[in-house]
DNA sequence: AGTATGACATAGC
DNA sequence: AGCTATGCCATAC
């Protein structure tokens, strides 16, 4: 496993319950922001101890191709959690949206 | 082993 | 302000 993945994944782990972050977001705390796409294929094959359902792109929507449980149970998820999705499976990052990136940040520094 | 594509985002026009 | 082009790393073929 490479050492990106596992700070990929230490990173979704720290999201609280909730709450949602975006790919970008997570790559930008990674150091590089283009990485975005390196964290979608890594949710693709993360642990299941990894809440990768809150891990939206930047429209706050997840993509179609949420493999193991499909769209249906992560809009479940969501909700469980306390995060309304819209009638699309949208989420408003202005409300849900992680603001503990730079908390992250500086516990990775 | 090399090429193509991908759960995305940012920058430039 | 919306669209096109480009970047990044890993996985799949």
């Amino acid at each position: 496993m490479s050492p990106l993945y596992e700070r990929i994944y230490a990173i979704v782990r720290k999201i609280p319950s909730g709450k949602v972050a975006t790919y970008g977001q997570i790559a930008r705390i990674l150091g590089n922001p283009r990485l975005s796409r390196i964290v979608g294929c890594a949710m693709h094959v993360a642990p299941n101890d990894v809440p990768c359902h809150r891990v939206l792109n930047r429209e706050g929507r997840l993509c179609d191709a949420f493999e193991p449980l499909g769209a249906q149970t992560h809009r479940l998820l969501l909700s469980m959690e306390g995060v309304e999705c819209g009638e699309n499976n949208r989420v408003d990052l202005s409300i849900y949206g992680w603001s503990g990136e730079i908390k992250a940040q500086r516990d990775c520094q």
